[in-house]
DNA sequence: TCGAATCAGGCAATAACCTGCAACCATGCT
DNA sequence: AGCATGGTTGCAGGTTATTGCCTGATTCGA
């Protein structure tokens, strides 16, 4: 057996199966797994595979790689996408936020809306770089590599200097009480510079999140404008948002 | 037995088998292991087949015909990267450029490299967000869709304000008179930026793209600390840059 | 936090490799 | 015929690649 024939054997497997395991190509190829071991560093040197403990996953070449990840609840994600796209109006100064949910609104704008579009989530500002005619202002700073997000002073620096029309919120936790609360410090001190850079905001959150608290606060619940969910109008967890004026999606 | 009819049989052979062991050729041919090998290795290098330790495979075992036809080059581009990874040395602060052979580099970058990267980059910002060790530091501007960069007087200056080690740029064109040079404007702010905001300044360039000459000028030729291309180091095309002192690769 | 799984690096054995050399052969020239 | 030439082949040797095993470190999941 050749080692390049493991290495097409591997490949082929993590075209179809999307992860192998150390011990199970050990085993199917008849080598050791010092062996196997081996051999997905090297595919993995050769940026051909992405190594992980236990065995490898397929590493797709093209820069929408993390389109593959799965996105938890995707559909009721696309569901709230799709009801808050038209919160965004022609010619709007927005600043969008991280998270999976917006980066799925980002990818359903309408074609023919203009607007220039703040955002220091990098898999949003790839969804907007297909969009004919949205203008981008990335916002630099030092990237968290798990939310794909810029944060630090510099992201602040550079929201004290907007005054947008609205901005679109990720929205980690969402409490009736406590408000929007975040798990990540730094995160929230951009958050809030978000928030308080905007004239609006707009919360998209699904159910789940509505309720739990974390343990660092970006806002008053008051503080928000629109808050969109999959949830009727009339469901009881919205009560409360609804009676402080918050308009309900 | 001719070698013209060795090597007949072993296409023949690798046509149906998709590979070849070189013991196995030389028992079914009645000749030495050193005469197959000899075979082999005039076929590999008239493109023939791909030698592997042990025999040889066609090519259509081997990776690089059916994947990624949107990159241009792209075998050149991922060759250049290989070569230009050992460039980063350990804790450096680096500044990386937009482009396809740029991304390529940030992909492959050693999983143990410890360094900070600053880059205007969004494909290679995504990239480096699988790396585990490297810090990103992505610098904010207007975006332009086509390039994936950021550009604009906020990039400018963030720069202004980086005294980085190196600096890799995203070479579009490169001449032994005229140096580096850019056929867009505002990126070409960004990468005289780029360039004056590093002490060595790494250039990698397919090259085809050696000896064109685009509007807008970036640097004089001198100011190339490191040129990396496919190219052997004593292509004549690369005879002036050695010339003027920048190192080959 | 602990135990088990997994990993990285070193080691030795084996196989494959490369280089130089001499033998061989066909060819063409003197 | 005699000889030089160039191409090819096999062999000896020293070198490199690959693999499995081992050990101590790291990482993961409970």
């Amino acid at each position: 057996m050749l080692k390049e024939e493991r290495h097409a054997f591997i490949l082929k497997a993590l075209e179809t199966r999307h992860k192998v395991l150390t011990i199970e190509l050990s085993q199917s190829l008849g080598v050791s797994e010092d062996t196997i071991r081996r051999d997905l560093k090297e595919l993995a040197d050769a940026g051909r595979v992405k190594k992980v403990h236990g065995g490898a996953v397929s590493h797709s070449l093209n820069p929408f790689h993390y389109k593959d990840r799965e996105i938890y609840a995707h559909e009721e994600k696309i569901l709230i996408a799709e009801k808050a796209k038209s919160l965004i109006r022609p010619h709007q100064v927005v600043i969008m936020d991280g998270g999976t949910t917006n980066t799925e609104l980002a990818r359903r704008l309408p074609p023919d809306l203009k607007a220039t579009i703040f955002t220091n989530s990098l898999p949003v500002a790839v969804e907007l770089t297909d969009h004919p005619s949205i203008e981008i202002i990335f916002m630099g700073g030092r990237l968290l590599k798990d939310a794909q997000v810029t944060v630090g002073e510099e992201v602040v620096a550079t929201l004290s200097g907007i005054r947008a029309d609205v901005c679109i919120l990720g929205t980690r936790s969402l409490d009736a009480q406590m408000g929007i609360t975040e798990i990540d410090w730094e995160e929230t001190k951009v958050k809030r510079a978000i928030l308080h850079a905007a004239n609006e905001s707009i919360a998209l959150v699904i159910p789940e999140k509505i309720g739990t608290v974390q343990p660092y606060i970006i806002g008053e619940p008051g503080e928000l404008s629109v808050l969109v969910s999959t949830l009727a109008r009339r469901d009881p967890r919205l009560r409360p948002f609804h009676e402080m004026g918050i308009e309900i999606l």
